[in-house]
DNA sequence: CTTGACATTGACGCAGCGTCAGGGTCCGAC
DNA sequence: GTCGGACCCTGACGCTGCGTCAATGTCAAG
């Protein structure tokens, strides 16, 4: 007769497998010798190797316990079962496979394939590295948020950056990148922000598109204060010409109760 | 910012891993708002998601900790290295699928296929399913304790299953069946058993073979003289003709020391 | 003011064994 | 004999990666 550790190494697991395998009652107890030692044979082997094979496909030994006891016909079943799950485990492992290389590949993951379009599309514009980061940073925010409505916001935001007027507009903030707040440029900036608001405001351009949460705009806006120190002097020139916030940018209130305007909305 | 379940719901994960992650030092522990609520900012998502590609990879996240601080290059050394294991793991699973059906098709796994072929020669010659069974159940242990020498005896074995008069014998044999020790066929089949013995031992045909051990022979004899109820009186049969043993028979002591004639062993 | 959906920490539970610890047993060599 | 090394035994704790209470606090809406 076999000693456990034949049986075991034979069958292709360790010692102690079998022993919790007896003590979950997987495979029975068998005789032992008179000194107590387990003693097994051929139908420990076939049955070991069963539990193996099905243990080793992934099926839980719980599961396991149920099969051996089942009739052929369950079993077949199962076996089908079984086999869809590897199937669908192998194609798990390639998506995987690719994720990792595009991990690898440097890719966030974390942004949906539009918005690195988008993105790549403004680095070929020349926008400064730091600007995009900052963007990048706002659509992933946005993208966690209000993941349904991402799609509709960048096919906006594709339209003004591939207009080129508005395009100039934001190479040109964008170029301001460290100035003070106090920088000669500002006010002609802002005139041209708010031509462009008046022209969207009166062709209601942009009005479909449903604005983002105050708090995540005042999120938003708040990096963008934080990051660009003329960002605060920019949001006064903007005020003093009747316009507010700048996420979710509106009229402001005085001039009338002022509808939200999204129009440059998700600039950040 | 985003609070845990809008952070966990956008990378995919659920609160109690990015709370299990924060306790293990995976992602660091955000900020709080005043009521002690973690806030999260962009930069935790990115991070959440390359856990969650390395973890869903099958990276320890004790592994992912490390790799989350490596540069770059070790990074993409670590992926190649978890590409490789992905790729494994897919044959891997491959494999089992065809373990699994293996074992539907009813297949035991415990044989080695040469042993396999044998056995369903075997059942081509018309032999009876409870001997295949005693039969099968004994190569197990044989291949079980000398895993090595399967190829060997097996050899042997073939070679005597397609010896027409020696299968003629065996069948015969198994033919007997149920039947009882008084049976007037057996003195018989004693006679041919020892005439091809006689044979054998002339030609020294098995020589080369080493037998089995003492113990596992007598444990193959024991099985089967339980299995048959006509093989105690077969044996003392083979003993008044001078052989003595079934698995590993040799000539009976008197007759001289008697070398072991390994020649018909591992009939069982 | 309640209600229900969130958040917090802390604790135990789970599979499937690995890995000691602290023994006994067997077998071949000396 | 008896010594060493390779087995065997039981029992218990350890590990990963969270799931799942429990007990309590907060937030937003009705």
């Amino acid at each position: 007769m076999l000693t456990i550790s034949q049986l075991a190494g034979y069958a292709g697991v360790t010692v102690r497998a079998v022993r919790h395998y007896h003590a979950t009652g997987l495979l029975p107890e068998p005789e032992r010798d008179r000194s107590g030692y387990r003693r097994y044979g051929p139908h420990a082997v076939v049955e070991l190797i069963r539990i193996r094979t099905l243990s080793e496909a992934g099926v839980p030994l719980s599961r396991v316990r149920e099969l051996l006891a089942a009739d052929p016909e369950q079993f077949a079943a199962a076996v089908g079962e079984i086999d869809r799950r590897l199937r669908t485990e192998i194609s798990e492992l390639r998506r995987h496979r690719k994720r990792i290389a595009r991990l690898a590949a440097g890719e966030s993951l974390a942004l949906p394939p539009e918005v690195i379009d988008y993105l790549d599309r403004m680095r070929g514009f020349g926008f400064d590295e730091r600007f995009l980061e900052i963007e990048r940073d706002s659509w992933i925010l946005i993208a966690a948020q209000l993941p349904d409505r991402v799609g509709l916001y960048m096919a906006i935001k594709r339209a003004q950056v591939e207009h080129e007027g508005i395009r100039r507009l934001y190479l040109d903030l964008a170029e301001l990148a460290d100035c003070t707040p106090d920088d000669p440029r500002l006010p002609a900036l802002a005139d041209r922000t708010v031509a462009f608001l008046e022209a969207a405001a009166a062709q209601a351009q942009g009005a479909d598109a449903e604005p983002v949460g105050d708090d995540l705009a005042r999120l938003l806006d708040g990096t963008f204060v934080e990051t660009f120190a003329w960002a605060p002097r920019l949001l006064e020139l903007l005020e003093e010409r009747g316009w507010t916030g700048w996420t979710n940018i509106r009229r402001t209130p005085p001039t009338g109760a002022g509808r939200r305007h999204g129009a440059l909305a998700a600039a950040r």
